[in-house]
DNA sequence: GCCAACGTTGGC
DNA sequence: GCCAACGTTGGC
């Protein structure tokens, strides 16, 4: 069982789109990184968990918990011609890009970048490294024992 | 809107 | 394989 942060800007897609989706289940499509892909693809497995994390918003930080619901399979959006996420470079015999099912588990108070940024315990997340751009980052044990304990309780 | 950081592309 | 140019991310 592994731990991850997940990326969203909430304008395209919040904690709130998850849990109204069907079943509170979504394919998180539209990752367009090889590390991130590749982190779907070869280590997450069905039962992680995921910091669902929003981005790109008056206030960045974590906005719930959800797993992960699905291997990894090929991202539909990539051969949608008229999606923001097509790539004319995959194609259904060679698809380049892959997504996983996430599920809806619980929305939490708002915990921001700024307040992650405060706590020592957290220093090493690999979210907090200088010029972190990935989608989708792994989160240590620790960690995640660390924000879902002490930081998303109050939810 | 700015800009730092990083990824990708493509000429050579 | 190098590396300059360009594009993207994402906080501020």
């Amino acid at each position: 069982m592994r731990y991850w942060l997940m990326k969203s800007e909430p304008d395209e897609f919040s904690i709130d789109d998850l849990a109204r989706s069907p079943g509170g289940k979504a394919p998180w499509t539209g990752v367009r990184n090889y590390q991130a892909r590749n982190f779907m693809r070869d280590d997450m497995r069905t039962g992680d968990g995921v910091l669902f994390y929003h981005s790109s918003c008056p206030e960045p930080g974590i906005a719930g918990i959800a797993k992960v619901a699905s291997p990894a399979y090929p991202d539909k959006s990539q051969f949608d011609k008229k999606s923001d996420y097509y790539d004319p470079t995959a194609t259904r015999a060679a698809p380049r890009w892959v997504n996983v099912d996430v599920k809806f588990v619980r929305k939490t108070g708002l915990v921001s970048l700024a307040e992650l940024r405060r706590h020592p315990e957290l220093a090493k997340m690999r979210l907090l490294q200088r010029g972190n751009r990935l989608s989708i980052t792994p989160v240590e044990l620790a960690e995640w024992a660390f924000i879902t304990e002490h930081l998303l309780k109050r939810a």
